[in-house]
DNA sequence: CCTTGACTTAGAGTCGACTCTAAGATGTAG
DNA sequence: CTACATCTTAGAGTCGACTCTAAGTCAAGG
């Protein structure tokens, strides 16, 4: 089987992975994404991999790691196989945080439908809580 | 009954908020939290039913409001009853962002548990895709 | 040949949300 | 009476994460 190797300019990985490109440059400027391919002239070229990989980063960033984590397990990614156990135990260590930020916006999902039944009260003449 | 009126300083409001005191004053600057009751002496008196309200504002904020949103949903509460339907709507609406973000907090989480069940195959000599 | 448009870089600017500092008032303990 | 803690204000500084600008390169179309 022969895969064609796609090389998409900044632009599209832009459109694919739905940062702008500034954002795309930024990343690779802070050691983040590194390297990115480059074509004769000197543009960059993402390849699947690379999008693959801005696709992981943006889940993880979504959910609240900061950038500088990010480049960290990035940087172990690019070390190889000696750094899984660094980089399983990072994924554990985010896993927690995810399920704890998932209790908090259940908890949070409970008092505003508390309170929206609140309002839905006081359409029937009752007296609401203060905020 | 008689409920006794606690009159919290700044202090103690934000060891019962978890904020700073740098915090408290920096959300009454910019009108969120507005008016605070004052001792004799010029200094804050945070009450009751302050101290819940901040509290909940935590909620929202925990939850990705922004402090504009905080503010103007703040806003709406002192203007009175008569703002209860826009109230309603903007909880209504976070309502939603909440949901979504568990939504995508569901996902990266499978997301994460794929990728350590990877490195836990790893550990039984197997290939790692990238990243 | 010249314009247009997509790209390049380094660096400056913005934004949200704090976080801290400086200078001064006040209340309590020794 | 004085030292100390705790408060006050206005305003400056920080931080993370972008976001934009300026100046320049280069390939293709008219």
């Amino acid at each position: 089987m022969d895969t064609i190797q796609v090389a998409l300019t900044i632009q599209e990985a832009a459109e694919k992975t739905g940062l702008t490109v500034h954002t795309l440059r930024y990343y690779e400027r802070i050691g983040l994404l590194m390297p990115i391919g480059r074509a004769a002239n000197g543009h960059r070229r993402y390849s699947q991999q690379d999008i693959n990989l801005i696709r992981t980063l943006n889940r993880w960033r979504q959910t609240g790691m900061p950038l500088a984590d990010i480049q960290h397990y990035v940087k172990l990614v690019q070390e190889g196989d000696s750094t899984a156990g660094q980089r399983r135990a990072m994924l554990e260590a985010h896993r927690q945080t995810v399920v704890q930020q998932m209790e908090d916006l259940q908890a949070t999902l409970e008092l505003i439908d508390y309170k929206i039944q609140n309002y839905t009260d006081i359409e029937q003449k009752q007296e609401m809580v203060y905020a």
